[in-house]
RNA sequence: GGGCGUAUAGCUCAGUUGGCUAGAGCACUACCUUGACAUGGUAGGGGUCACAGGUUCAAGUCCUGUUACGCCCA
């Protein structure tokens, strides 16, 4: 084996290996349990970040866990048509290259494109997803836009419809003049603006005076149909019915009452915009106000906006009538004022609320199952908070509109007769005549539906669904879902409601929120910002299983976990810690042995043994819990503190040359098993360094991949042994430390004199012989109850325990004096706060008697040891 | 404005139903090329647990308030 490890070597070759030998493909009709997660399917147009990283790593975790552990486990993945967001890319390229936008070349062509693009470019992130070691069961690859799934998208469709779930009208909606389409209101970014609040004057109708009306949107004035004031307020009691005259228009509007007007917001009357605000548009509909739209698909004003005016852009038309106002003197005042603005999720754009004909869901019904799904504890979120937050959305979802208007996505299904008497036909297959009226002039709706709307269905539709197949029987609802909560509300809550709706169970029983991946400085990565790390930059630099542990490691209990470049570098020693432990071994192993008999085994073999079992039931706890990081850590402190740092080091003893030939095959054979045991541990998170090492130790074995995971369990093997062996650990420490403290070469040997309190320990000591003088470099240890002590010592005190160590010329007296006070008065600190513990009366009255008792020893143990501390400190002066 | 989260060593974070001397990784100091590993070994230093009250025999942990930062919603 090689010095150090090298991913590259491994990661080629392995996960090749992996796929050709089928480990990734989960059975159609599985026997037995099933384990299954629907992997969140990412934009064709995306590439990997560090958020798909470690989403992927933890579900990629658990999915080898459970298939290590007896699972059919099914890992399904694929990717998400992201209609605006790859629409966006293609039109791009194509105002690039031809410099033609899209209408130039019409939806047919423009659709062609993006095909071809998704061919060429479009499975990249799956490539991506190998590079990190993902096994996904690659021959099940679904497309939200693939043929099955959008077979179930229309079957989705006609049933809401069909049920009155789905319906059409003409509604203020989130509009993006870029990309000429309406937006759910969750796909709107608000964002705090600096702006103005201008106070303008709405003279009355009839007879001098004014209103004065307070609008962050000045340019809107022209499409005002009213002036609202909150009912209660006095101020204004006299004016409601009254008529004032819209500035710059000549149109005469009413004062009305409403109670959504807040008096307290700037003057208290608020001017009334249907068309182009959604609270306006609610009071609008209370009051029958007209709706006037002012504007075009691109937010540029329009001929209702007057012929002054049309043709502007909104901040043009803002500016310039503005200036009108001031001429006039109907500008009361201007104020700062910092309002939120929606802007488009995916260019940014001002988002511009405007009236359209647009298709919507209606939420209520779908909702109240879905938070009766929760309520049932049918789908749990981890970490629990997230519930509440999901719950919260869920009561005050409002009905979501599905219509957009782009070219890429799933058309809706639904065509228009041109004799207009007809209803809409909403049909699974395309008609080809309207069924009302036989009429073959039929042309299907322009809009396409909202991408989420087919993510919803993703965990079934993904498993065939509508169709009964075996793997839809055998593998819904799904276990796990991984994701960030940053699409909760997107995608999360509609799979359940969908799930529900369609197919009558939830959609997977388990939540897992991991944290969102923040740079050093505590920040979002974006592209704008430039403060990313590229995923495939870490594999290539520290390897893919550096990478994962790393994240994994830092990932605590779905917090937000800041990155840098550096914190890689764990994952990275930690490998290569596991190889050299490995390569050790594999020195050592010739000629191991299967299996060995218990009495052969050596007290190192007993603990590492005992240290095993405790850690793989830690390990499993951690992992039921979904507590990844914790997980990772105890392995991680088992690999290097327990088994490399003690058992690698104690077991020196047993494969040297003049060992027992008895003992050292038992400790072989431990060896090989416990080694054997840790990588199978650590498969599920270090997949590839696992497989080389497995791969080493056992020549003639399948893959690790499939391998069974070591099972918890309550009984501990060994329990005394272990503990003596702590005894030999907790002496060879107070030794090294006293080498340390005096600055002893490691080269040089000493002496030591062991006092033990009674002959049980004698007995124990003598046992931990070898290894006391092997681990600390002793030449000649001395172990008794009536030992004889020299005076010009070194002295350490673990438990009941004495360790002497003569000055044989290389101890400075003044050094261990002050070592010894250092530690007596630490020691003293510690007693004087047991002793005012147990000198309080209502802490022994009150407090449980085992806490009491367990101070009384620690009091008495400390005042032991003080008391040794103090002869020996004596003893320097004599 | 409402909700949620966070504040513990120089940095990044653990710390379970309150109960041994508050832990880890990185960084730092000293010594060490010892036949697995310098991507390493041994030893060591480093913390008013944001602040102010309260409950309790006992508070990093529970309660109330304050401050700062972050996220979501309006």
């Amino acid at each position: 084996m090689a010095k150090a490890y090298d991913p590259k070597v491994a990661e080629s070759k392995w996960y090749e290996f992996w796929e050709k030998n089928g480990y990734f493909h989960a059975p159609d009709k599985p026997e037995g349990k099933t384990y299954c997660i629907v992997i969140p399917p990412p934009n064709v147009t995306g590439a990997l970040h560090m958020g798909h990283a470690l989403n992927n790593t933890l579900q990629d975790i658990l999915i080898r866990w459970k298939r290590m552990d007896g699972f059919a486990a099914l890992w399904q993945p694929g990717t998400d048509h992201a209609g605006i967001a790859t629409q966006n890319v293609v039109e791009r390229q194509l105002l690039k290259e031809e410099g033609k936008k899209r209408q130039e070349i019409g939806r047919e062509a423009l659709i062609e494109r993006i095909w071809k693009w998704r061919e060429e470019y479009g499975d990249r992130i799956l490539m991506q997803l190998r590079a990190m070691g993902a096994c996904c069961d690659w021959e099940r690859t679904r497309f939200t836009l693939d043929e099955g799934l959008s077979k179930a998208v229309r079957e989705c469709f006609v049933r809401l419809f069909d049920e009155g779930l789905i319906y059409r009208g003409k509604y203020i909606v989130n509009w993006c003049p870029r990309c000429h389409t309406a937006l759910a209101d969750d796909e709107v970014d608000h964002k705090d603006e600096a702006g103005h609040l201008w106070h303008i004057k709405y003279p009355y109708a009839e007879g001098d005076g004014h209103v004065i009306v307070a609008t962050t949107r000045p340019e809107t004035l022209l499409g005002d149909t009213a002036v609202a004031v909150n009912p209660k307020d006095e101020r204004y009691t006299d004016l409601i019915g009254k008529m004032l005259k819209l500035p710059e228009t000549g149109r005469e509007i009413p004062v009305l009452e409403d109670d959504f007007v807040d008096a307290s917001f700037g003057s208290g009357a608020v001017k009334v915009t249907p068309a182009h605000d959604p609270n306006d548009f609610q009071i609008g509909e209370r009051h029958n106000l007209p709706r006037i739209n002012i504007m075009n698909e691109e937010a540029v004003m329009n001929e209702e906006a007057g012929e002054k005016y049309k043709g502007m852009t909104r901040d043009d038309c803002r500016k310039k009538i503005v200036k009108e106002l001031e001429k006039q003197n109907l500008i009361e005042k201007i104020e700062d004022h910092a309002h939120a603005v929606g802007h488009c999720y995916r260019c940014k754009t001002t988002i511009e609320p405007w009236l359209s004909d647009q298709w919507f869901v209606k939420m209520r019904p779908l909702a109240e199952n879905a938070i009766r799904a929760s309520e049932e504890g049918k789908v749990k979120f981890h970490p629990k908070r997230w519930n509440q937050f999901y719950m919260q959305w869920l009561e005050n979802a409002r009905d979501w509109c599905i219509s957009r208007q782009i070219w890429w996505g799933h058309r809706i299904p639904v065509w228009y007769c041109s004799n207009e008497q007809c209803p809409p036909i909403v049909s699974r297959e395309n008609p080809s005549k309207c069924p009302h009226c036989e009429n073959t002039d039929i042309t299907q709706d322009e809009d396409v539906l909202d991408t989420w709307f087919s993510s919803a269905l993703w965990p079934f539709s993904t498993l065939g669904w509508p169709e009964k197949t075996p793997e839809l029987e055998a593998y819904y609802p799904t276990n796990t879902l991984s994701t960030d909560r940053g699409i909760i509300y997107f995608w999360v809550a509609r799979m359940v409601m969908m799930g529900l709706k369609m197919v009558n169970e939830v959609p997977f029983s388990d939540v897992y929120i991991h944290g969102t991946i923040l740079d050093d400085q505590g920040r979002k990565m974006s592209k704008s910002l430039g403060n990313g790390i590229d995923p495939l930059d870490i594999i290539e630099k520290y390897g893919a299983d550096a990478m994962r542990f790393s994240l994994v490691v830092l990932s605590t209990e779905g917090q937000d976990l800041k990155l840098s470049e550096s914190k890689f570098e764990m994952g990275r020693n930690f490998c290569n810690k596991l190889w050299n432990a490995t390569r050790f071994a594999m020195m050592n192993l010739e000629g191991a042995p299967d299996d060995a008999k218990d009495k052969d085994r050596t007290l190192a073999d007993k603990w590492i043994l005992n240290r095993l079992q405790t850690t793989i039931n830690s390990l499993r706890e951690s992992m039921d819990d979904y507590k990844f990081s914790l997980a990772a850590q105890t392995l991680y402190h088992f690999i290097w503190n327990d088994f490399c740092d003690w058992y690698l080091e104690a077991t020196k003893l047993a494969m040297s040359g003049d060992a027992d030939p008895k003992k050292k095959a038992a400790s072989q054979a431990t060896l090989k098993y416990v080694l054997n045991q840790s990588i199978k541990l650590l498969h599920p998170f270090l997949p590839f360094i696992t497989e080389e090492l497995w791969q080493n130790l056992n020549p003639d074995s399948k893959s690790i991949m499939i391998a069974e995971y070591p099972t918890s369990s309550k009984k501990l093997p060994f329990e005394d042994e272990s503990s003596h062996f702590n005894i030999a650990q907790d002496i060879i420490s107070a030794i090294r430390n006293v080498r340390g403290e005096h600055n002893v070469k490691p080269g040089q040997k000493i002496n030591a004199i062991v006092k033990a309190p009674d002959k049980k320990h004698t007995g124990i000591l003598e046992s931990c012989r070898s290894y006391i003088t092997f681990l600390s470099r002793l030449d000649n240890l001395d172990i008794g109850v009536d030992v004889e002590v020299p005076k010009q010592a070194a002295t350490q005190v673990t438990g009941n325990i004495e360790v002497h160590i003569p000055y044989a010329g290389l101890i400075d007296v003044a050094a261990e004096k002050a070592r010894l006070e250092k530690e007596i008065k630490k020691s003293e600190g510690e007693m004087e706060g047991i002793r005012n513990k147990l000198g309080n009366e209502a802490f022994i009255s009150r407090a449980p008697k085992d806490i009491v008792d367990r101070e009384k020893e620690r009091l008495a143990a400390g005042e032991d040891k003080i008391a040794k501390l103090n002869d020996a400190l004596k003893k320097l002066d004599q």
